[in-house]
RNA sequence: GGAGGGGUAGCGAAGAGGCUAAACGCGGCAGACUGUAAAUCUGCUCCCAACGGGUUCGGCGGUUCGAAACCGUCCCCCUCCA
């Protein structure tokens, strides 16, 4: 088996879950957070910079690799460890949420997904099996079912149609794997708001069995009531001896109640994201650098964070980089942001050591969100 | 001295009698962003006690029911010829 996890200890007043994820790159701690480096790479950072603020783990994407520069030139490299240079784990999606982000350019059949090239106007064939075939070039220690990704609101016959296809397609991608041994095959869990065709979906990939299992289709312009609901009714269906993966999830509220939730896994694009478009993470909330209001501010962006920005510069010195449009405000920013979520999950982890998450979460909540 | 061209909101630049408080771009101010088609997108940007009102298009004076636009005059800028 390409990975092992192991359940260290539950928090006694939350389900949250403390755990250690070994893969063949390292071994660890969870809940971990995982920035995302769609293009082989963590967008403006280098890997050594990467290195320093994350843990160890980050993810990469199956079809904006596969389509730029493809799939075989990453795996003359060694993967895309060794085409970006990472020495941690990785983990890469399996192109199921372009299914959704790229919506108007896209056609779904039972055999897969025809995408229409945005630049170049090529229409692209993406099925199950080509999804892990992709991955296995691409060498991550954690690959993904190759799954489509429906708006959270779609009617509930659409909804049963594509959760029952996503499970076929499972199934598809596991038959064709090669590498099991090395690299982690984790099954999607669909189903939109509807609570038995989510049920339907952990039990049928439960029986296929896969190493790992992820949540997709929430943090997709749903409510956060809505989603947090979802995950609690997950929470007691997902088998418990395996990680547990809420893709796409980074906002410090939503990391907690994930954990909350008994999930150990998160990635999410918004910390560097918000970062390239002027925002920061801060224990005190989130603040728009760009802001007048930080013109000379000689502060740091939080005075409670000891990340080389925050060691370094003033917000007034960023602020003057993002009016000036240099890149190395985007790039600080950055740096902070992901940061700022890798000492959350320190401190989340901790929490749930002492049996604490449920005060901890308070206490953040009133300092973050007022 | 002679011949043309031009002066429009912070800047650049449309508009050539009513649909114009004046397109568009930049700049400025604010907001959004959740398995990355995102260094992107959205809103506001003459003044005010503002679902209404008040002043604008170099200055002044006219024509007209009505002018940034037409006429006169003055001021300033640019190009060419002496």
């Amino acid at each position: 088996m390409a990975i092992k996890y192991e359940l260290v200890h539950v928090d006694k007043n939350s389900g949250a879950r403390l755990g250690v994820l070994h893969t063949p790159h390292g071994s660890f701690e969870t809940p971990i957070f995982m920035p995302v480096g769609t293009q082989a790479t963590v967008k403006t950072l280098s890997s050594k910079e990467i290195k320093e603020v994350s843990d160890g783990l980050i993810l990469g994407n199956t079809y904006h690799l596969w389509l730029q520069p493809g799939d075989d030139i990453v795996k003359e490299h060694g993967g895309i460890r060794g085409f970006m240079k990472w020495d941690g784990a990785l983990l890469t999606d399996s192109g199921g949420f372009q299914v959704f982000s790229l919506a108007d350019i896209r056609n779904i059949s039972e055999e897969g997904v025809t995408f229409k090239h945005h630049l170049s106007g090529a229409t692209l064939n993406l099925t199950p099996e080509k999804a892990i075939e992709i991955q296995n070039n691409l060498g991550a220690d954690i690959i993904m079912s190759f799954d489509e990704c429906p708006p959270f609101h779609s009617d509930y016959d659409y909804m049963k149609d594509s959760v029952l296809r996503t499970i076929r397609w499972a199934k598809r991608g596991k038959e064709v794997h090669q590498f099991p041994e090395k690299q982690a095959l984790f099954g999607i869990v669909q189903g939109g708001p509807y609570k038995d065709l989510r049920k339907m979906c952990i039990e049928e990939l439960t029986k296929i069995d896969f190493p790992g299992y992820s949540i997709g289709g929430l943090s997709v312009g749903e409510t956060k009531k809505e989603m947090y609901d979802m995950l609690e009714y997950l929470k007691d269906y997902m088998p418990k001896d395996k990680p547990r993966y809420l893709m796409g999830v980074g906002s410090p509220d939503d990391l907690i109640m994930g954990v909350l939730n008994g999930i150990d896994m998160f990635d999410c694009v918004l910390p560097t994201r918000i970062a390239r478009h002027g925002s920061a993470m801060t224990s005190n909330g989130k603040i728009v650098i760009k802001n007048k209001l930080y013109e000379k501010d000689m502060g740091p962006l939080d005075s409670n964070c000891d990340c080389f920005v925050c060691k370094n510069h003033t917000r007034s010195y960023i602020r003057h980089l993002f009016k000036g449009k240099e890149m190395l405000g985007q790039r600080l920013v950055s740096y902070h942001n992901l940061y700022f979520l890798k000492n959350l999950m320190k401190q989340i982890r901790e929490a749930i050591k002492e049996d604490r998450l449920l005060e901890f979460k308070e206490e953040f909540f009133k300092k973050y969100y007022g």
